[in-house]
DNA sequence: TTGAAATTGATAACCTATTTCAATTAGCTG
DNA sequence: CAGCTAATTGAAATAGGTTATCAATTTCAA
């Protein structure tokens, strides 16, 4: 019984349908990506490094955006870098922000999930992916 | 009567507290940057090169970083650039932004505000800013 | 097995933003 | 108003993250 398997299909059927390959670079990277919930290029570069120190730190960018296009990644600027967020996880979660320590707490609200569809709705978008990051004062950084 | 007197005032209120100076380039800048909505470093810098060829882009930089320090802008990174949004546009709002075209609609939406005060203090973060995009297809792209 | 097309790794280039530093300027002090 | 000191400026160098280039390698359909 493979691990990510649902993943690996659905990565092949987007390769397929565009005359791309699938590549032994790419299973890695597929691979090590998946363990998270979300992750920078570089720390997926140099966790891979050690499996395989010949790899470049422009297939992982390469290779991330393809996951985007396919849909199993979604990049999310946060800080100075890209974070590429791993859509599988369930329980998606938006994050609180204090800007004094850098302390971050990921929160799900279902009711804001809620009105943000009718927001979108009322103005005929569908709404693939969003960002919600409140920005603040932790309770110890408030005195 | 002058314009932007309010801000300008909060500005030389920031500067005087910390010894900082009134300079006709901050002058300028703040001058230039009221009147948008929000516009990137770069934006500013080619309005402002026609009035003063001499003005530097890391003057610009500095100055919209003080802004921000001063309450009177706030960033926001936003595809490559970082925008600064003007504090004192009364509506705040939020973004709704089609992949496909680019297009962009701005909302305001007060239950959504509301949950998100109410998220924060169930963690004991006080808000000063927060963020919120949707990410999908507009009623044209989605055919 | 073969060959065309895609991919890779190394490195250069790119872009936005910040830092450096000598020259200039603001804004007290007397 | 002149003099002084610290803040500010512009130009250019530097930084940091990401993408483009290109020769060598690999995939995969025929
Ligand atoms: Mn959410
Ligand atoms: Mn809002
Ligand atoms: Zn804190
Ligand atoms: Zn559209």
């Amino acid at each position: 019984m493979l691990k990510h398997q649902k993943e690996m299909a659905l990565l092949k059927e987007h390769l397929g349908k565009r005359q791309l390959k699938y590549t032994r670079q790419r299973e890695l990277i597929l691979d090590a990506f998946l363990k998270h919930e979300h992750i920078t290029a570089e720390e997926l570069y140099h966790q891979l490094s050690r499996k395989d120190p010949h790899l470049g730190l422009a297939t992982i960018y390469r290779t991330l955006n393809l996951f985007c296009e396919a849909g199993l990644a979604q990049a999310r600027h946060f800080g100075s870098q890209t974070q590429y967020d791993n859509v599988s996880h369930k329980g998606h979660h938006d994050h609180l922000i204090c800007t004094e320590c850098g302390k971050i707490v990921e929160f799900e609200n279902c009711d804001i999930e809620r009105l943000q569809e009718e927001v979108a709705a009322r103005n005929g978008f569908v709404i693939k992916t969003h960002r919600l990051e409140l920005y603040g004062l932790c309770s110890r950084c408030q005195h």
